[in-house]
DNA sequence: ATAGGGTTAG
């Protein structure tokens, strides 16, 4: 085997196996100490095949006197890896093992600052901008534009426009860099700025505006930027549909796709998850099923993020069998998101053990679960009433993960304890937690004292919301709802009273239904229409045969205010989950799944009348509300009232 | 240059 043959073998392995066949040859031949084949079959383990960057760093470590190639390989290795603080480490030996040999080039700081920026630390991206001073090669354009990136990572934008500003020739890559570093720090003005400034724009550069806007959450100006482009590329069109996905513009995401298989484009794989995240968002099974088709036939499942997708999609479309099929029939190695995924889904759909043991599958295969892997499996437990189990995988997380518990986290163990009817224990964890709560984790707890009617922790409670976020309306109404279980109407009244002096208006629910590939959308209390007196006309006949035959007694106890009883039922009774399932019922066959998608939580009402009509009409009501799913059959739900 | 997993509440 010659050097030319060698080369030519390596760009085709994919594998790490086949890398050792062509090291085995290498040793035979002698070729092996060839610096530059070398060099090159250690570019190929730290960068182009995955997970076989501790293969090319054993290699590295027994060749004798490296060259600069060979540093910058492994730096740039472990820049993009899972610890980017070794690619300095490797720096600190590169300088003090072999000056003579390996100097410092301008590709060695784009590669350590790159690695500074992805662990977001200043303070070593400063001491690697003093050390390209002294090597003569801060003026290099290459390194120029990494500090300018790192210093956006970093969060310091002056930083990276007094770079950009001293640039003699910036390119087009440079201007880039610092729009990007712009849009990092929030800063929209300067973006528009130098983009209009910008001598010469390629469509990258209105990509990254079209990017930066949806980040930021201006959809508007992501659509007009889309508009006025002279050149679509792909990235173009992905970028779009992420962006209206990011924003919670469901309908134009399947416009803009429509759009794109109109002009006769092949959607790619980034468009595709984008698509399939709108679907998993709006709950659109039927839509989200139709895109899956089109992978299969596309062979696009053989894309590690579109399974990922899909898994999120339909476990969000409440078919957990499609997400566990998808799971095990992946072509490629399942990766973290992939198991993430599928326990976020278990959890939503309050399968506690199921996603216990499948933590210790993923464990098994080989993957380390992540602080969101944990966020996941501890939700698992809180919604599935598991306290032991809880219990255990926070330990285990601390102890034998070393994940620091960050504030999710502590905000799930909150609600393992208080859903359960712990509030003291809740509590007291609270106390003595090691990071100031904030209002999310208050809020956890006055949700448990309201399931549980604790008037006074409620009180203590709202006292501390009030002065992290007075205005939440959910907490005013939280509190009002624990004095009206106590039947302490005069304190429910001044809660009300309070809300309407401060301006402080209830979120409306809404819920929608899918009725052949259309999303239909009802608020509760809205203007009458044709579809919204089909779905009210069902529901009284529904209500009168419930109430014959299912025994049906209107649960009330939980309403806003005061009010006369009968005033009381109707206002329950006009729920927009309700009005949606009537609907379903009017206009989908027999037989059907129901499938409802609600923006808060499911009452109690509603949950009794899902109940009655899963028994008295013998059909499957599924109900995906704000944080979790109901599956309602024979008359009984899967989260066996525990939600 | 574009993508995929996560805590509470009305």
């Amino acid at each position: 085997m010659n050097q030319q043959r060698c080369l030519y073998l390596l760009n085709y392995c994919k594998t790490l196996k086949a890398v050792n066949h062509i090291h085995a040859c290498l040793l035979k031949t002698g070729l092996f100490s060839d610096p530059f084949i070398f060099g090159k079959l250690i570019l190929h383990c730290s960068v182009t095949i995955s997970d076989s960057l501790d293969y090319a760093t054993r290699l590295f470590l027994h060749y004798p006197n490296p060259d600069v190639f060979m540093y910058n390989t492994i730096i740039r290795g472990f820049s993009e890896s899972q610890r980017p603080q070794n690619s300095i480490t490797t720096y600190i030996e590169m300088r003090r093992e072999s000056s003579l040999f390996a100097a410092p080039d301008s590709f060695t700081f784009a590669f350590l600052l790159k690695a500074a920026a992805n662990y977001g630390s200043l303070r070593t991206g400063k001491q690697l901008h003093c050390q390209a001073l002294v090597h003569g090669l801060a003026g290099h354009l290459f390194v120029g534009t990494t500090l300018i990136s790192m210093y956006g990572e970093c969060g310091r934008v002056e930083f990276s426009m007094k770079v950009f500003d001293e640039m003699r020739e910036p390119n087009v890559v440079a201007w880039n860099a610092a729009v990007s570093a712009c849009f990092r720090g929030g800063d929209l003005e300067s973006c528009e700025r130098l983009f209009d400034r910008m001598p010469f724009k390629d469509s990258t550069s209105w990509n990254l505006m079209l990017a930066g806007y949806a980040k930021a959450g201006e959809v508007e100006m992501a659509r007009k930027v889309f508009s006025e482009m002279e050149v679509k590329d792909d990235v173009s069109w992905s970028s779009m549909i992420t962006a209206l996905a990011q924003n919670g513009c469901f309908d134009e995401v399947f416009g803009v796709f429509m759009d794109l298989r109109r002009l006769g484009m092949r959607p790619n794989e980034v468009s595709l998850t984008g698509v399939l995240s709108a679907c998993a968002q709006a709950g659109a099974f039927e839509f989200g099923r139709v895109v899956h088709g089109f992978v299969e036939k596309s062979g696009f499942s053989w894309i590690i993020s579109v399974n990922n997708t899909l898994i999120d999609m339909y476990s969000k479309c409440g078919n957990l069998d499609m997400a566990r099929l998808v799971l095990k029939k992946m072509p490629q190695k399942k990766s973290i998101v992939s198991w993430t995924s599928m326990l976020a889904g278990l959890a939503m759909h309050g399968h506690g053990e199921e996603a216990i043991q499948l933590l210790h599958e993923m464990e098994e295969s080989g993957i380390k679960p992540d602080r969101i892997t944990f966020i996941s499996v501890l939700y698992a437990c809180s919604h599935a009433g598991l306290i032991e189990q809880g219990h255990e995988c926070f330990w285990k997380m601390k102890n034998v993960y070393n994940i620091e518990p960050s504030i999710e986290h502590y905000g799930c163990m909150v609600d393992l304890y208080g859903r359960a009817g712990e509030l003291r224990k809740a509590y007291e964890f609270v106390c003595q937690m090691p990071i100031p709560p904030n209002d999310i984790i208050w809020r956890t707890l006055l949700g448990a004292c309201s399931m549980h009617g604790n008037v006074e922790l409620a009180e203590q409670v709202k006292e501390r919301l009030s002065e992290l976020d007075p205005t939440d309306s959910g907490d005013h109404v939280l509190l009002s709802n624990v004095y009206a279980i106590a039947g302490k109407w005069n304190n429910v009244e001044t809660v009300r009273r309070s809300m309407t002096y401060q301006r402080i208006k209830k979120i409306a629910g809404w819920s929608m239904i899918e009725v052949d590939k259309i999303m239909y959308t009802f608020v509760a209390g809205e203007k009458q229409n044709d579809i919204t007196k089909e779905a009210y006309n069902k529901l009284r006949e529904i209500m009168l045969r419930l109430r014959v035959e299912g025994g049906y007694v209107a649960e009330v106890g939980r309403v806003l205010h005061d009010i006369e009883d009968e005033e009381k039922e109707d206002s329950v009774t006009k729920h927009s989950e309700k009005l949606a399932v009537a609907f379903g019922m009017a206009r989908l066959c027999k037989g059907r799944v129901i499938r409802i998608v609600k923006n808060l939580r499911i009452c109690r009402d509603c949950h009794t009348v899902m109940k009655l009509i899963s028994k008295v009409y013998e059909s499957e009501i599924v109900v995906r509300d704000r944080s979790r799913f109901h599956n309602f059959k024979d008359g009984s739900c899967s989260c066996r009232n525990y939600w």
